[in-house]
DNA sequence: CGCCTAGTTGACCAGGTTCAACAACGGTGG
DNA sequence: CCACCGTTGTTGAACCTGGTCAACTAGGCG
């Protein structure tokens, strides 16, 4: 997608408005913050400095947050789906701990931080709402942890295909059961901290108990049901259908 | 430790003192907050209702966050030290997705949500100061996971045990590389999802390379430099100097 | 003393890794 | 159009980490 296509306004206010409700003032403080927009190939690192001095806001394509470890070993810690802001952590931390990579081709839309800040400060309604993204990136983070403690390998994948599934539809980017899953089985590895041999038989298994149907990039759920209760995904700690009054 | 014996003054001033300068004014309007302190013995649940109405505050003593799964398996997901603030996720998400646990004897202080809430969005800046300890919160578990997906078991659990240090240190509780350790070794299992047996195997490599000291509770890491090496500890993730400016 | 919890040990087994080879696919250049 | 190459996916076999089960020990406490 080429950033002409992109919905006009601010890309912020997209964010927010699905998250509070905006007051005309709240709305053209926003509308008045410097951003910045840039496309990137699939599996293009998004430099950072050490000290970063702007967010990034996902428009669309798919991100992952990793750190290296070792020589060669990946552990990533989690996807970006458009509309979050992997690096938020940037604004009130002064450095950053991990790196981010592109999965997919992806537009990006970068925020100053000076500009962010006073916005938050002076609007704490909207600073509220980021920080409920936080928490809920918080969440996610916990059932990963969850997933690798206590879940077989297994149910550990259909756990996030699960998760992806949801936060897809929710996002409005997928619907019956569906959707392009643009990690190979290295990146797979490198989320569960399996090896691929191990990623590539488990798949083989869930494919053959008709779990999933997954073909090149594109992966399909067909008895989501059954996925779900295999998986023991309830999603509740995404926080999806919560929007607060006001 | 008992109640009376805590410094006196709201409890949470001496968190945020920690974080930023306090005006007068902030200082009044935290004075104001309503809080209730409680004593709880090692090992009781910190019940929580399904939509929680108020936040608590560790004053002494040690806590654990936990999530059952299945019949009798449990993963921690975070161990929580005198300073922190375990549920403060209730305060922008409607429900809590894990339980709260002490270890140890402790004394936490309880504060409604309603009133932090008013104060926070009128004070923009104690909020910040409060959000920056679940961006430290979420690079910790970060670590958590990289542990788990990429490091030697372990590596894994001398990880913990330099960061449990850092972090005691930094608040003043350990010294010369000891502290108290209050888990189990079954707790030690449930944070890294292994078997107690094999943690009392790991734990006996770790004495028999003179790497630490365990006995009952109280652990010495007697070559500190040789243990961050063996863990690949870099205590960066904890942003433990940083003092804003302001 | 007896009981309970926490820690320790051994034997056996399952899940996952490693190494190595090969197959399928898409893109590129001749 | 085909040959070539790099990337991704697939398979087999040997090996090792860590789990399970079961028994036993060491302390702490009434």
């Amino acid at each position: 997608m080429n950033p002409a296509s992109l919905p006009s306004g601010h890309p912020l206010i997209h964010k927010l408005e699905r998250l509070v409700r905006l007051s005309p003032e709240e709305r053209r403080a926003v509308e008045g913050l410097l951003f910045q927009v840039r496309s990137f190939e699939p599996r293009r690192d998004v430099t950072h400095d050490e000290a970063p001095t702007q967010c990034c806001l996902v428009l669309t394509g798919w991100l992952c947050r990793y750190k290296m470890v070792d020589e060669g070993r990946r552990q990533i810690m989690a996807l970006h789906l458009p509309g979050e802001i992997p690096d938020q952590q940037g604004l009130y931390l002064p450095t950053m701990d991990y790196s981010l990579c592109t999965l997919t081709m992806s537009t990006l839309a970068f925020i100053p931080h000076e500009g962010l800040r006073s916005v938050l400060s002076a609007y704490p309604r909207l600073g509220t709402a980021l920080w409920r993204d936080v928490l809920v990136e918080g969440a996610i983070l916990r059932q990963w942890v969850i997933g690798m403690g206590q879940r077989s390998a297994p149910g550990r994948i259909a756990h996030l295909f699960c998760e992806l599934y949801a936060r897809l539809e929710a996002l409005g980017l997928a619907a019956n059961h569906r959707y392009e899953l643009p990690c190979t089985q290295y990146d797979l590895g490198d989320i569960f901290g399996l090896s691929t041999v191990h990623i590539n038989r488990l798949l083989q298994d869930l494919r053959s108990a008709h779990l999933i149907e997954l073909k090149g990039r594109s992966l399909a759920l067909p008895d989501w049901d059954r996925l779900v209760h295999f998986a023991e995904f309830d999603p509740t700690y995404l926080f999806l259908s919560f929007r607060p009054a006001g």
